[in-house]
DNA sequence: GATCAAAGTCTACACCTGTAAACCGGAATT
DNA sequence: AATTCCGGTTTACAGGTGTAGACTTTGATC
């Protein structure tokens, strides 16, 4: 569940679209980050061999299936990063992005929104 | 700037206390995470190798000081991992934690709070 | 059927990280 | 002065990550 940096461009193209086939992932990832096609088949080769991904033969080629859900990769990497660094808690997080000024005012609205929202969505 | 997991648990002690000699700092990390004296010492050295602390002679031993600042390092490692996660925005891991279950009412509310404390306190 | 090209697998290699033992120099103690 | 002990420096080593070349296989083409 754990996705390194590179792996997770990788994935990054899957959660939009899939199934995709190497050519596709190679031709999208040499031009977003340069990266020489044997990098991409190496990160590929390391997605399946931990899961993340899943490589259909499809005649000559296969194609690529995320197996590992977006959301649980999220949820896995925001836990280990609010642990590290705000107690695992969020407030703290969004505490310090207002006092250094991160927080533009469309932000902090559509924060607010959002919780507005929540409070009557989710239960007491 | 950046600090790695382990390295991190050191600094995380400089912030809460400095100056402070590797004895305490070896006494706490042994109890805290099992480390052997050794390792702590090897994370100062690297610690002071890249300049995030300063070592300065006290008689026979050095006393340790943090030299990046928390707020620093805190604010680099929030702007990666939104960036990775959430293309940078608060809002989407927001509403990813509150649909997940993982944003509590009190954590909520405390956010809200904040929130509405901030609306007054900031320009418009 | 021989050849070519593309997709996939193996090998490589340097750097970072986690973890620690070995060693060394000087201060304290006997 | 000899010994011990402690803090600091060096060396170590495996596993992960970024990045990619070399080699292999296999369908496609001449």
């Amino acid at each position: 569940m754990q996705l390194p940096e590179s792996e997770l461009a990788v994935m990054d193209l899957l959660w939009i679209d899939a199934p995709q086939t190497s050519e596709a992932l190679i031709t999208q990832l040499s031009e977003a980050r340069g990266w020489q096609p044997s990098t991409v088949k190496t990160l590929l080769s390391r997605l399946v061999a931990k899961g993340a991904v899943r490589a259909d033969r499809e005649g000559r080629r296969f194609l690529y299936w995320p197996l590992w859900e977006r959301s649980q990769c999220v949820s896995q990497a925001t836990r280990h990063f609010l642990e590290s660094w705000f107690g695992g808690q969020l407030t703290p997080l969004v505490a310090h992005l207002s006092q250094h000024r991160t927080l533009r005012p469309s932000e902090r609205k559509a924060l607010a929104k959002l919780l507005r929202d929540l409070e009557g969505t989710h239960d007491a």
